[in-house]
DNA sequence: CGGGGGCGTTGATTCAGATCAACGCGGCCC
DNA sequence: GGGCCGCGTTGATCTGAATCAACGCCCCCG
């Protein structure tokens, strides 16, 4: 199959291909293959082995975690462009984390096997493999601080303006309700009613698979923590 | 400076050198030195350049997020053998979270330049390091998983367990408290609160800075979420 | 065309944990 | 040696968000 183009005529890109090699890109692209999912379906299973590397052309993957004794977990939303599981399809080991599909996606598999090979003998491949590990170990630590310093409806108003650069604009929201509630550990009421209350304030319009924000400046101004809020803050 | 052992007398060592090959040992501590640093003592400001890698061997060093706004957060307390800031200093880019000694430290300092030309020369250092910073990533999930499904106690329960293998055993905390509370995502209060609790259920004893645990699995056991627990959980 | 069920929403109540306040203890400096 | 200050602890109160409950809507299926 020809994979540089999806079924769909979208093209395969990415941070990863755009930083390899044209030697490099054919090794990747040599055996991979595109393929849709439908909203709901498992893509890897928890503690599965990682022998492909997938890369999100579009829709939304969740990465959870199902504890063992029960308590599942949204850890991640990843948005078109991300590839996953980097590191475990890099060093060939189960990966912890589930991936499922939020929404309706295209996605681009590349045998892991493949991804090592490349890697190994692109070092610029190498090298923006490990940038983009960084980046995911950077926006988990900013969950973390999310979920220590700011209050449910902070924390919806951040997760909005993540995905709107412009100065204001529609957000698509294709995952459901319950996902990004997970995400942002608090319960679907709660989110329900943090993202009624920014309604009230004027600061956005809901509809229903979409958010429109009149003024990015004033929604960032609404998720930044009261000053003198504190919680986990401390000053050793 | 003889680096391979610190002036304590104190074999240097840690997964990283301990995958590294001799050659690139060698390149790795040519030009290290180590140091002490006392409590309170910040080791790298935010949002530093990443000239130097350090590794951890005595002591207890905090990975802080001081928000633009003024909030501040423990995001990990590393322990000894870890190496820090690894990924930055292989990108050679500032790392946005600062570290600060929270105990007396002792540590070795390798200048970054060297670790990337030994990280570039050996690949089995490589994929250590690349191994190292997919744990790092673990961890942060697994706080993630913590602060949204489990409440104060079981948290606090679950970071003395980390510090225990054996099946009944002393733990040190030479951290500071509040230090241990931004970690947890809890204030002060909260902390010897959820400690107070455990000792009163007969599950440690506390010292000043010791905790003994009588029994691991009944510790264990009071970590676990309670059957039924939701909150971020969910199933879609 | 008429149920049925899942999803999102809204309301009432409860509870864990933050906040505010105060105190004891120990180390350190003077 | 005495007083001060920071840390950890304890108590009282308050609040944000979970929980419990119920309803409307839309989409899918029969």
């Amino acid at each position: 199959m020809q994979a540089t183009r999806g079924s769909g005529g979208v093209k395969v890109t990415g941070p990863l291909l755009a930083a390899a090699s044209a030697e490099a890109r054919v090794r990747l692209l040599m055996n991979a293959h595109a393929l849709a999912v439908p909203r709901g379906r498992l893509i890897i299973a928890q503690d599965a082995e990682a022998d492909r590397l997938f890369i999100l052309l579009q829709g939304s993957v969740g990465l959870g975690f199902a504890d063992e004794d029960g308590a599942a977990t949204m850890v991640e939303i990843l948005a078109p462009g991300e590839a996953f599981p980097l590191s475990a399809a890099l060093l060939r080991l189960p990966h912890p984390v589930s991936a499922t599909a939020l929404a309706p996606c295209r996605l681009v598999a590349i045998p892991a096997e493949d991804l090592r090979e490349a890697a190994a003998a692109d070092p610029a491949l190498m090298h923006t493999a490990i940038e983009q590990m960084t980046r995911q170990w950077r926006l988990l630590a900013d969950q973390v601080v999310d979920l220590k310093t700011r209050d449910a409806t902070q924390r919806a108003a951040r997760f909005l303006l993540r995905r709107l650069s412009a100065p204001r604009g529609a957000v698509e929201i294709p995952e459901p309700r319950g996902a990004i509630a997970a995400r942002l550990g608090m319960t679907p009421e709660s989110l329900s009613r943090a993202l009624h209350g920014l309604e009230a304030a004027g600061l956005l319009r809901l509809h229903a698979r979409r958010v429109d924000v009149p003024d990015r400046a004033a929604l960032l101004r609404a998720a930044q923590p009261r000053a003198g809020a504190s919680q986990g803050a401390r000053r050793v």
